[in-house]
DNA sequence: TAAAAATACTCCATAGGTATTTTAT
DNA sequence: ATAAAATACCTATGGAGTATTTTTA
């Protein structure tokens, strides 16, 4: 195996085309200098230089070497700072799920700074909800991810920054005489599927229905948008999150319901971590 | 600066995850590879595995280092093999020069051949004058050329191989009646400018003009194309290389002359020049 | 408690230093 | 004649070995 020293030995005399001034460059003496460039010949099995005692030059090997040695070593001196930015954070990869609804909150805020913040971070996205985000991290595909949840019921295992409570509203098709309260909880419900999330699913199933009564299901969706667009058609009414009421569209109202149950956000991510993650806590933190 | 044996024993541990495995497969023993991993950390100020003692993890900057070290030792492992193949002339550079002639003569199935047996060496090809290569030559600009002069009068100077002799031959413009010989040496002359090969030159208006007469120069033109095209248009006759009567063209006929002068084609390099020029030689003179 | 990493020390290969000789202009 | 590379020989740093201890699952 060739090393770097001999090869930034070799560079100095190619350069200064003398070695005795290049032993000064690299300060050390001539004789080892010579050493070392004769081995490095030796090793390579190739003349590097024609000498004399009153000119050196680089033969064409030589000359290809010069080239080669100066990218490998432009390289090698460039590793320990990619490795410590990786280290510190500032570099590497973040793979990083969410739930469709903190796609309509401060998510595309925080990335947008986070990449600002950390250019050199590879962010790999993936819109996913819980279920299939808790699957994922078994499967290490995902490094943190934005979840919906009962508050103080976040999922087990994580790490968990919160990024806020909020209570959920009814999202309901518009028309000429609003309903009564009583009405809205007598609707059709348009909902995703319970293995989704179960705990946030049967909190808004007690809310609706009130105290264990029979509540009608309209239809399941998953998306957001599949539910507001439901919604839209006269399928049901739905529970969503407040900061949803910022999606607006023909044929939905929105109407905050007294006692209505709350939903807390969170990112969630391993304690085992890469810096990165950690970086990109410690930038929702502050923004959020 | 990283040396890359470290760099080799980091990626043993961070493959096999075990420090006495990776010893084993380095051909060491454990105790001063531990230490060769920990000094490494150190220079990186970086912790690059997670260890206890039944365990060996990889840290997120360890990865990255196993990332980039892997590439850094693929590159330097190449390096030798790139250096003999430039030495032995099976990867370089080599910028050829010719003068217009040779390209209707064998140039483009050496050149062909060439590149299939040396495809690691990147050919720069260059139409010139004899007066050009030899400014090119004196700046560094080319490696070899192909010139055509007098037989015995090449450029001094300069390693030589031959490619052939051959007579010039009549170009004249085609028409009913032929012109007796002496009609066509006394016919105004197409013919290069004499500063592009003086001796050349020289020659052929002493066999034009015969013992020092007037000869009349009907046009200069550079191009071994355009003194046909000339020809053509009957603007006179041009001495040209046998082997241009490839070069068909309308109202353009070929004539021997008995005692022509004749033509010698060679291949010229400095006797420094790099051993891909050596082999372009060699792959010449085996296929000329 | 047992497997594996860390520590303590010893040794030697080799990178580097000094003094000198050889060589080519 | 002289500048510079090569040679000869010496020194010492640090990479690698052996023996042992510490750690944790």
């Amino acid at each position: 195996m060739i090393e770097l020293r001999p090869l930034q030995q070799f560079l100095a005399v190619a350069e200064l085309l003398h070695f005795g001034r290049a032993a000064q460059a690299l300060h050390m003496s001539q004789p080892p200098l010579t050493q070392a460039v004769r081995k490095l010949e030796a090793q390579l099995g190739v003349q590097l230089f024609e000498r004399s005692s009153r000119s050196v030059r680089l033969t064409p090997a030589g000359t290809a070497l010069q080239a080669l040695a100066t990218r490998l070593l432009a390289e090698a001196a460039a590793l320990p700072q990619e490795v410590r930015a990786v280290a510190r954070g500032l570099a590497g990869r973040l793979r990083l799920a969410f739930v469709s609804t903190v796609g309509f909150g401060g998510l595309p805020l925080w990335l947008r700074s986070f990449r600002e913040a950390c250019p050199q971070v590879s962010l790999a996205l993936r819109e996913a909800t819980l279920d299939v985000q808790l699957r994922d991290f078994a499967a290490g595909n995902i490094d943190a991810g934005f979840v919906i949840h009962t508050p103080g019921d976040a999922p087990a295992g994580f790490e968990r920054l919160s990024v806020g409570i909020e209570p959920l509203v009814l999202a309901l098709p518009s028309s000429d005489r609003p309903p009564t309260d009583a009405q809205c909880r007598a609707a059709p419900l348009v909902i995703f599927p319970r293995e989704v999330a179960p705990s946030l699913y049967d909190a808004i199933l007690t809310h609706h229905g009130g105290a264990g009564q029979g509540v009608q299901i309209g239809q399941e969706a998953i998306q957001m948008q599949t539910i507001i667009n439901l919604v839209s058609a006269a399928i049901g009414v739905a529970w969503v999150p407040a900061s949803l009421q910022g999606l607006q569209r023909a044929g939905v109202s929105y109407r905050a319901m007294p006692g209505a149950p709350e939903v807390e956000t969170s990112l969630i991510w391993r304690s085992d971590a890469s810096p990165a993650v950690a970086r990109f806590v410690e930038h929702v933190s502050r923004h959020a």
